[in-house]
DNA sequence: TAATTATATTTGTATATTATGATATGTGTC
DNA sequence: GACACATATCATAATATACAAATATAATTA
């Protein structure tokens, strides 16, 4: 295998063509997955998937404790996989966007067929 | 919001409705986007998008060095992500099987367009 | 204003992950 | 057998992550 001096730029236009416009992206991808790759990340998402909830409606579908939850709420949230709105003492979170959801399908499919 | 002796019974019904058949596929999930969820990781699965490469190609591609390459593509075999094949003193790594592709070409799309 | 409820943050600790250098194995060639 | 090359494994140090208890904040109600 020849080790020229331009071997970076070949890497990299290769990683380019393989993944797409930016290098940038793989760094994004790999964040969004590993704040996903996590059992108790993926039952909030499950329960979220057909609509907002509640903090607490979330612990009781997750069975993840209050503060252990809202810290997964916080780094899913920060990470741009959801967002939430306040009303009144209530937080509601969601889905951020249809990508997302998509996503999430399919892992679901991949993984529950 | 009700907290009865059953709860735990309608939280596991909950999310079977929402997941699948069993909770087990959860783990599994997580576990395999885990794996996925690692720049390294996702670079060596770029480059062999298209088909085996041996772990030196890899190395090329994706400017991991030996040693460290070598740990991720064990990773990604042990978790049943890639396999791979000897010939004489050359290993062959590849993508396990399509619905690895179908998940990983998914997630190129969502987060490279 | 005090008490209550819902949620968020802080802190400590245990555990997991990562990259690296050193070393080992396995295969072909001289 | 000695050597070179491709790949794998091991040990370790740095860093990141997970969870829970305690505490803080913010809105509501008595």
């Amino acid at each position: 295998m020849e080790t020229s001096a331009s071997k970076d730029e070949i890497l990299k236009c290769e990683l380019v063509q393989l993944f797409g416009e930016q290098a940038e992206n793989i760094e994004t991808a790999a964040q969004c997955l590993k704040v996903l790759s996590h059992p108790a990340r993926l039952r909030i998402m499950c329960a979220l998937r057909e609509g907002e909830q509640t903090v607490q409606n979330l612990e009781y579908y997750t069975g993840i404790r209050q503060t252990t939850l809202s810290q997964h709420l916080s780094l899913l949230k920060s990470r741009g996989v959801l967002v939430s709105r306040r009303e009144a003492t209530y937080s509601f979170y969601r889905i951020a966007n249809d990508q997302i959801t998509q996503l999430f399908d399919l892992i679901k499919e991949v993984f529950c067929t």
